[in-house]
DNA sequence: CTTTCATTTCAATGATTCTTGAAGTATCAC
DNA sequence: GTGATACTTCAAGAATCATTGAAATGAAAG
């Protein structure tokens, strides 16, 4: 992951509505769930929901893919891995204070 | 990490500015350096850059210090750490994809 | 006590991001 | 075809964030 990705993905986890679209996504497994569901799941209307779900798709962190009318969402967990080596590897050069928190 | 916070500490490290003043500390260290060198290293005004270590500081990223006129700033690893953590364990359930990116 | 140094704070401006509601696109069912 | 459903896109305004340069603070030194 380079720096500029990173960037926008870190950027993409600072806002309340995206970050609960993730932990949504990330409980509703590799399925996915329809954009109309997430919405509603997360108290957005559809268009804001939309906007946030394409701020997601554009930096990895959620993969869309369309089924007849509806449009699947899904989580991507190795996006997230990658951000969190870039955290630990990238930036903290490896710290051992940093690493032990999630071993 | 309570996801405030955590959103806050994402939004922290979604500016370049800011990134690269992680960066800087990570690579110098438990000893810190003082505010005029970080702006100088990372190409900042002093203003510039004490709005972002303020940023910083705000998140618990980084801890300031005082020693009579200059201000050492010092990158807390552990809050580094900590947001890792929340990543994979909080915000990915522990996913096994999420986590093998940085074992 | 004045000056200098290191740094922060402030106010103004500019830039980016978010929200809203309306209009648009795509797909299906009739 | 028409109508309904699922979703996105757009434009306008509101809100938040970043940059700048000037003024302020705090601490040492003469």
């Amino acid at each position: 992951m380079d720096e500029k990705l990173a960037l926008a993905t870190f950027g993409a986890l600072s806002n309340a509505t995206r970050l609960r679209i993730v932990r949504y996504l990330v409980s509703a497994g590799t399925s996915g769930r329809p954009a109309g569901e997430i919405a509603q799941a997360v108290g957005a209307t559809p268009s804001r929901a939309s906007f946030h779900l394409t701020a997601l798709a554009d930096t990895g962190l959620v993969a869309a893919e369309r089924q007849s009318r509806t449009i699947t969402y899904r989580i991507d967990f190795l996006a997230i891995g990658e951000l969190a080596r870039f955290l630990l590897e990238d930036c903290c050069q490896n710290n051992e204070t940093a690493r032990s928190c999630c071993s």
